[in-house]
DNA sequence: AATGAATGAGACTTCATTCAT
DNA sequence: AATGAATGAAGTCTCATTCAT
């Protein structure tokens, strides 16, 4: 039955993503996904060729999926202001919705072993080719790649990454941000 | 009695920041570790009571002396321009000359198990401290401190991440970087 | 799946006892015992949570495996006197037949470790309530348990560690233990 | 100096003593010991060759001090019945009084790398000749060496292994034995 | 004589992976 | 497809002992 076994692969992925995000990528070791998937260990190997690849399958699969919500929150008709608005709320939004890929990927992005695997401009590449046209249109401030990334996504990754308690707080730092943003990029 | 060789002490330091850079936390055992520093492997067990005491104390250390080394770029002299420009490249020049510690600690500050061990905003604030006057006298705007944080520092960092080959292209880079952020956060 | 081998569980059992007879319980390893019973030291780990709680349960599976043995040799038709004689012989018959197990036992049970993790009495108290009936019809004088339990079981484990060459000997020197043991507790 | 010497020493003898009761045999190291009796471990390989030559010289003279004691209760115009109120309860007694040492010594005695070191007959051999006068004159039942061993020291020891809480019921079960062994010893 | 540093060997235990059902 | 058993290799850490002061 198809049903299952997507489900039981779902198992294995989560319970990665969990484990990882609770005990850190040194902590993480196959028995106790597979306890914590409800699996045999032997059940992650006809998924999965090695743990090695289980861990970079998966991460590929989050970042890919965490570029796809981001994708999702931009519309065509957005000026520019929205387009700054959507892109950082978004990915904060992502942050708090989905608490543990977020930080699972954030982990992995940091490993010598996983970043390699992984180019994150390939996808970051699509985002900022929704931007050039209103750089070269004159609405935006024209600047390279590299630095568009690096200002739209650090610093609301930072944030995300400190978090602290009162919710309301979080809220007043990223309207601030975002219109520190607005301010910076836009003409 | 022999005396404690503090030479021995600090090749262990190295050995654990190069093998964590190079091989990712997940992949650095004790054993490399010892071997890596010429030393045996108990000889470790002198220095640190685990292998865990070792990473967090090794990881405060080498935090710390990131942020000693970005204090010493600043003067009291400086007017804000100069001010950012030297935090900010002063940062991004830590992680050329010290390109291994500063692997290292990024590394762990997105480790769960070492992330708690250590506030890095007991850091920070001396640094934002020395801000805080310029917005007071209104040649900074003003804004929050984790979103001062965010915009000083993750941006370079994520510069720092992701250098690629033609080094003049970095410090084209770098430059762009200090003159937006001078834009923003200067009146 | 393949399936739990209590051969192997057997095999790692008896390992540990001829061992730990062999060269005390504090030359003995996990290792040794693994080689021994022909298996991994990782597959002592499957039936067994630790070294300690491996010795713990071997201990007392072989305490009550000598007082079933005991049990065993003992008929409710018989009289006072055969009921010491049944006790003591069956004792010493005992250490003979499971050499190997009754020099463990006696090994453990000296052990502050593992002392502590069984009580003796529990096992004995069945015993001494068979002998209550003869002392409550004045076949058998009455005296405390502690002291029924030391008289009728110390001295032959005296005797049993310190078996002398000639079997003859030993037998003669039973024989007359158990007489005396006769004179003392019978009226 | 000599007293300074003699002191160390005697620190030593007595954490391995300590040491050996609480943790157990199979859980005492040259590091623990050195550390519980305030030198260090280097220094203990300047009064004993190696660990095994310690515990083995030690538990000799635990041995003999507890022999020694009992020869020190022994009086030659004590008739038969005293005799035996005195091996009897001079052992319990020096149970009591040197309870570590006790211990230790029992522990030793079933560990097989010891037991071997050491005959216990050897001293308990000098014991028993000052019974056998009485045997010969016909007050004191004869009997084997080895079984008036077994009776008049197994049982006290096993009382001494399983004291219970309250002081006064110790004192009422060695009363009994005692004079249990005396009907049975005496003619 | 005395010490804490140093270590090779080995302790216990877990690892990623394969086997047999 | 799925499993718990099984394992060689490797993990962290401690051992008894020696070194150098």
């Amino acid at each position: 039955m198809r049903t299952k076994d997507y489900d039981k692969m779902q198992r294995i992925k989560e319970a990665l993503v969990r484990i990882i995000l609770r005990d850190g990528i040194e902590n993480t070791s196959v028995a106790k996904i597979a306890k914590e998937a409800g699996v045999s260990p032997a059940t992650i190997y006809i998924y999965y060729d090695s743990k090695e690849a289980m861990l970079s399958e998966v991460y590929q699969e989050c970042a890919r999926q965490s570029y796809g919500y981001l994708m999702g929150r931009i519309r065509p008709e957005m000026d520019a202001r929205e387009l700054i608005d959507a892109l950082v709320r978004g990915y904060y939004s992502f942050s708090v919705d989905h608490a543990e890929i977020f930080g699972f990927v954030e982990q992995c992005m940091h490993s010598p072993g996983l970043a390699g695997i992984f180019r994150e401009e390939d996808l970051s590449a699509q985002i900022l080719d929704m931007i050039h046209p209103y750089q070269d249109r004159g609405i935006m401030k024209r600047c390279s790649n590299e630095n568009l990334n690096a200002m739209l996504f650090a610093p609301v990754r930072f944030l995300s990454m400190n978090r602290t308690s009162p919710a309301e707080k979080n809220t007043v730092m990223l309207n601030e941000l975002i219109s520190m943003l607005q301010d910076l990029l836009l003409m």
